[in-house]
DNA sequence: CGAAGGAATGAACCGAGGTTCACTATCAAA
DNA sequence: TTTGATAGTGAACCTCGGTTCATTCCTTCG
């Protein structure tokens, strides 16, 4: 007598696994990695402890799947945008318009992604993010000095500063997450688009 | 019969105080603020666990003073710069030179001091430093402003970005630390100055 | 229904690291 | 030299969080 699982049964483990995933985001999207710790995930996911482990092997997996899956939409985003047509200046100005907005939409969750340090073994899949982030940034940059339009800088360097400019304007002097309304915030991205434009094309507007 | 420190035994007493000190400090600069356990500290400074107490109530104050000594020089060389003559631009580039190559001379001090997370009390002492650094740019951006030589920009967010974008390009890709040498480190400095310059004044040189 | 095996549980375990404290060593005043 | 007070010691303690595992629950299949 073999235990076979069935189709809804193996449905309802991936629900579960899904949910303890949510719940372990939603838990870093409200107080960084400190606040995901496996007690508390198991909690909020209307689990046991123990149960956590019967999907991951250590709590720095399912830490790194979720900057894992967030991230990889973000990048995914970003390299859509890399690769569309037009002009380098558009396609710059789009990026890090979209980029910052969707950042904001989730600041503290973007924070611990971008910014704050976890585990080595998280720490890796984090800097990949954050290298391919950078790269869509510096396929651009490239693009437009090939092209002219742009003047002669380090793209990778220029790249870094980019995304080191909106890390810190965006999510780094909000710690204590100040909730400053939609209008602040598209003050604000709109001066670090500006910054960064301009950083790059030389000439704002 | 009451005990009187001779002047001497002050003196050994701030001696050995500053000798805590500087070991903790150098650990930091060595592996970030997780190096520097008490434990550890007490064993680089040649001195019991238990007196590292008996001049910090807490490691957290002993943090805390690190990143208050090491800062309050920086900041005070930026600030120094910031009301010196000159035009803004020439303080701007000079300040962004100066402060780059001051963290490049100690990459992991930098980083630990700039960006690492720490307790609670460390960190607002830390970001109290961060914002004092960014006020300095701030004010040398307004003056700018203000005489009409640079373009029309949020200060505030202008200096986030700039303290961000050598955040990001000076100690973030370094994580591993690799030492590139004296060359390269001129380059990265270099470009930095011209990016957040041109993202600044308007037009590189 | 009943056996078999996977899934879930959560209390106990364990290591790491900060902190304490009873004790010893040292120093200055009498 | 004795004595009162401070400095120094380091092993033990405590807390926090990740991990384990003996036990129980639940689902499938004969």
């Amino acid at each position: 007598m073999v235990y076979r699982r069935t189709e809804s049964a193996t449905q309802r483990l991936a629900d579960k696994r899904a949910r303890i995933l949510k719940a372990a985001r939603e838990l870093v999207a409200e107080g960084g990695w400190s606040a995901a710790q496996v007690d508390n995930v198991a909690v909020k996911a209307g689990v046991a402890t123990g149960t956590v482990y019967r999907y991951w092997s250590a709590k720095a997996e399912l830490c790194a799947e979720i900057v894992a899956s967030v991230s990889s939409r973000e990048v995914s985003i970003a390299k859509a945008i890399a690769d569309a047509d037009g002009s380098p200046v558009e396609k710059l100005q789009s990026a890090i318009r979209t980029f910052a907005s969707r950042a904001l939409r989730g600041r503290r969750l973007a924070y611990a992604l971008i910014a704050e340090p976890v585990d080595p073994e998280v720490e890796t899949v984090r800097l990949d993010y954050r290298a391919q982030l950078a790269h869509c940034f510096e396929r651009i940059l490239r693009e437009g000095i090939m092209r002219g339009v742009f003047p002669r800088l380090d793209p990778a360097v220029a790249a870094a500063c980019i995304v080191g400019a909106f890390m810190e304007a965006l999510v780094g002097p909000l710690a204590p997450a100040k909730g400053t309304g939609a209008r602040a915030d598209r003050h604000l991205i709109e001066q670090i688009t500006q910054f960064c434009l301009r950083a790059s094309v030389g000439a704002p507007e």
